[in-house]
DNA sequence: TTGACAATACCGTCCAGACGGTACAGTAAA
DNA sequence: TTTACTGTACCGTCTGGACGGTATTGTCAA
């Protein structure tokens, strides 16, 4: 709440991203992004007045998305209100397309200083923990997060190891595994 | 082969493993390096010309290490003649387990040019294909492939999200598929 | 209505420090 | 004599960040 003018922070966010993942991870400077958001560098420093800010602001835009996501989602009250393992495996596999770009800027968050990263490690327990509230079979809820954790990393590090068939597998195995049903063999 | 005095460079890239791990990705630079290593940055320039070779020589470590192991477990001349799929689970249980520290330099190559880790990734196709020859269910196979490279994930970020308990379920069920039985429910 | 002031949103410059890499002279063992 | 280093000095580049300045847009008392 609280935020009326969310243009040039969000330029700024975008931009990183964005470099990050067409230029490496590596070139995530203040000088590059502030360049390509369109602004100066000074004019960076105003909205994130340290290189840390703006990794938490990228970590918090990340987290905030997929929670709004989620929510919209599961919440009866502004839409479908489908369950939270089946709008979890849904929302996670979107995110694991072809058609979405990795999340390159995680590798700068790290080799600037891990604990960046630790706001999203405590929300993925927190959702793990919802998750295993939620269904009665644990053996299930590991399986299908831990396959959707890999299918994350092997998107975050550029591997495609799949084919368009394989990975279709794995989706319908997944969604099915989500809504309690048996696994596809195929 | 060809290699008489391995004494230096291993020094060197376990230094290099060492310090990623405990200072952090961000701090892998060739004087830290080569002060862990007990040498001097001339002495470690002498056996890797460049911050490139290193990152180099750290992939090829790591891949030929789990390459023997796995070589040593399936090989039947060499030992138990172990199946390739339960070698595999089991030697990635293992990687992953509590005693091991995470493979933090993996960032530092990734924020220096991720085309480093193009040789992990070519290695892991290559698993994934032989893992798939040697198994009839596709859907098996690749649930159990992803399942271990979310753990290995999760090991990579230092987020530790299941308890030990689930931790011995996950094992449990990935043994088992990997030898063909039912998963176990609990 | 106007003049004084202040907050917002930047720009452009400068600097200290870190880093990769080079060069080179010396050394000690095999 | 070659191999395998050590140690020091140095260079060019990049980077985060501090800082001073500026244009625009209110706000508000006289």
């Amino acid at each position: 709440m609280a935020k009326k003018r969310p243009s040039s922070k969000h330029k700024i966010l975008a931009a990183a991203v964005e470099l990050a993942h067409d230029s490496g991870p590596g070139s995530l400077s203040l000088e590059a992004v502030a360049k390509r958001a369109g602004i100066s560098k000074g004019g960076l420093l105003y909205h994130f007045p340290s290189k840390a800010k703006l990794m938490q602001g990228l970590v918090e835009a990340y987290l905030k998305d997929f929670e709004a996501a989620l929510d919209a989602a599961t919440n009866p009250a502004k839409g479908k209100g489908e369950d939270l393992m089946s709008a979890y495996v849904r929302l996670s596999l979107i995110a694991c397309d072809e058609t979405h770009p990795p999340a390159a800027w995680i590798f700068s968050a790290m080799a600037e200083d891990p604990d960046f990263l630790n706001p999203l490690n405590e929300f993925r327990r927190r959702l793990l923990d919802r998750l295993k509230a939620h269904t009665p079979d644990l053996a299930n809820v590991l399986t299908v997060f831990f396959v959707i954790e890999g299918l994350h990393s092997m998107k975050l590090f550029g591997a495609n190891l799949v084919s368009d068939d394989e990975r279709k597998l794995i989706d319908q195995n997944l969604l099915a595994m989500a809504q309690g049903r048996k696994p596809v063999i195929r």
